[in-house]
DNA sequence: CCTGATTTTGGGAACGTTCCCATGACTGTG
DNA sequence: CACAGTCATGGGAACGTTCCCAAAATCAGG
């Protein structure tokens, strides 16, 4: 009977296909052990110098990187975060993840990013992946009605956007939208539009809600009775901006009007809907914006509108999240400035009373 | 002496805050071994029915969700994807990241998303970072100028973009460029334009030269010298575009000028352009655009575009990139349609040599 | 040259899963 | 009733790291 030696055998082959260096391997070449070898490329101190140029030459010279799974599954630490906004082809949510994703390149980190579109079955889905993913963290824009599977996320959050109220336990990064309602509101005052007619968002959601309360209260502080208003409510959608202004218009008359919008899609969807109503801008109709996205710029005359510092908030928020994460801070609530862009959508009644008409911010 | 004894030791201590239920968790509520529980967890077809349930119910009972790590370290597969793009930012690649990782959602993966802003070193590092990350494949419209690294990738890639051609042992997924230049050089014949200016891209890259080779291609054919046409070179930016536009307008004089430009930021920085120089689109200068971003609704004229379809680009991408990791398709070059938006920034040139001037696409 | 402290290294366990193989229970057939 | 054949289950190795602890090597001081 023939007896082949248990001893010789073959005991691991790498699957084919996937023969990437180990850190084993690296050893081998070095001549040391794995352990050195994982102190010498992880920067520890406690290694001789000459070991440390031995070891990252052997890893060189095959080309050898770290396993990020291994290493995240041995350290509990993934180096990896996830954004949730509700479109990522949004300008708005484009710049953000641009912000955040360069804030955690930085830091040698990678971010996973999904749209929610609005919808809390889908936004609970990808939180669940997330934290199948085992991110260190996530930086999430909810949809309004998901408080719930936000509040077991049950890792390291930031919010974005107007339902950080809900969740005064949460750190968050927003833009200062009392300070950028006022601010336009302002800007409409000093240039004559004593009472604009609003595009507000959808009733349910905390934006429109914080929105219209800011507006309430100014009003009330300039002796103004908010219920005079003309109120229209949009989507934050071109179409539902267009729709809005049509209604305004039918209602206003001929009279001149100015439209103070909640975002700036609704603003350009309301310019689209005074040139389709014949009407000029800004000689018949002033209209405001609140975002800032790049496409302001284009239509004509340019949208003036409060910007806000939408990367900002991605890049505050990112760093908000790694020092959470990293234990240095637990909890912070961050607002950030809008400002004012002024491009000629607006007319200066001021002036124009006094016999020239003039498109300013 | 006072001795502890040694087999009593608590061996392992779970980090603080780490106490995520495993499968072993699970197995011991449900009374059955790990391998059991792994089995009813991933939908394997040799257990018992009942058994499973209970798996299932033990699991639900302590909230338990499978490590991903763990899995992804263990099968070789992270079901994890990456995007590189120049800028996330941009409104057609945000596109594109929609579509990809719409698709991704809908075959439970995740994609890493990275901006490599034109920067090859940057790019590299993405790509290293994505290896690091173990993958499974990686999406990338790369730099131009950055062969070297993705050709060492090492790993299933699906290229977008131009640089395709440099790549033809790779996969792609592009769209019809010769199809829609070739189709808006037809429109802009169709309406007189029979000679228009072109806002090409940087020399350097590839894009460039593939537009203006079948711009080249297009009017030989025509018996047009290709050489008697006015072509200004911009950077991809609105700026860019509007710096051309001035050139070329104070070449032409005072006729009626009409462009083409390889991008819908250039149309649109063309389009302020001839507003700063007090000319009037479509009567004075008509413009035509490539790419299809949603800002083109906003100018006044609307902008007529050949537009790219970007998030079936992204989704395709998804599909072909899964297919090729899952070996069921290795390679293959998807190219896309273009389609033709008319918005109005085109006069009819042969309706209004009638006597009346009428904006059409 | 010895002793104790310090630095440097190696070995093995652990992270949480999947995969392979062995074992046991059960079924049907001769 | 013995036997091969299926089916369900358990045990252990493996994935590639990091972390802990012990051993070895080096160093300083007497």
């Amino acid at each position: 009977m023939v007896t082949f030696p248990q001893g010789g055998v073959v005991r691991y082959m790498k699957k084919a296909g996937n023969n990437r260096p180990t850190i084993i391997d690296v050893a081998g070449i070095a001549g040391v052990s794995k352990s050195t070898v994982a102190r010498a490329l992880s920067g520890a101190s406690n290694i001789n110098n000459e070991t440390r140029e031995k070891v990252v030459k052997a890893a060189q010279s095959i080309g050898y990187e770290r396993n990020h799974l291994a290493q995240s599954l041995r350290s509990g630490r993934s180096g990896m975060y996830g954004l949730v906004v509700p479109d990522i082809a949004n300008p708005f949510w484009a710049e953000v993840a641009r912000g955040a994703q360069d804030k955690a390149a930085q830091k040698d980190a990678s971010l996973l990013v999904f749209s929610s579109d609005w919808n809390p079955a889908r936004e609970a889905s990808h939180l669940r992946a997330l934290r199948q993913a085992r991110v260190d963290g996530a930086i999430v824009n909810p949809v309004e009605d998901n408080t719930d599977d936000l509040a077991r996320f049950g890792m390291p959050v930031v919010l974005i956007g107007s339902s950080a109220e809900r969740f005064p336990e949460l750190s968050s990064v927003g833009s200062d939208i009392a300070q950028g309602v006022r601010m336009g509101l302002n800007h409409l005052n000093s240039l004559g539009h004593m009472q604009p007619a609003i595009i507000s968002g959808p009733a349910g959601r905390l934006a429109h809600v914080r929105f219209m309360r800011v507006v309430h209260d100014y009003f009330l502080e300039h002796n103004t009775d908010p219920a005079t208003l003309l109120v229209e409510g949009g989507e934050y959608t071109v179409q539902s901006g267009q729709d809005a202004m049509h209604r305004i218009l039918k209602k206003k008359g001929d009279g001149k009007v100015c439209v103070f919008a909640a975002n700036d899609l609704m603003a350009l969807g309301a310019m689209l809907a005074t040139r389709e109503a014949g009407l000029k801008c800004p000689q018949d109709v002033s209209i405001l914006g609140f975002d800032g996205i790049p496409a302001g710029v284009f239509s004509d005359p340019g949208l003036s509108t409060v910007a806000k510092p939408a990367r900002g908030i991605g890049d505050r928020a990112m760093e908000l999240l790694s020092d959470q994460v990293d234990g240095r801070v637990s909890h912070e609530k961050i607002i950030l400035p809008c400002e004012m862009i002024t491009r000629g959508s607006l007319a200066d009644m001021v002036k124009s009373s006094n016999g020239q008409l003039m498109a300013t911010g």
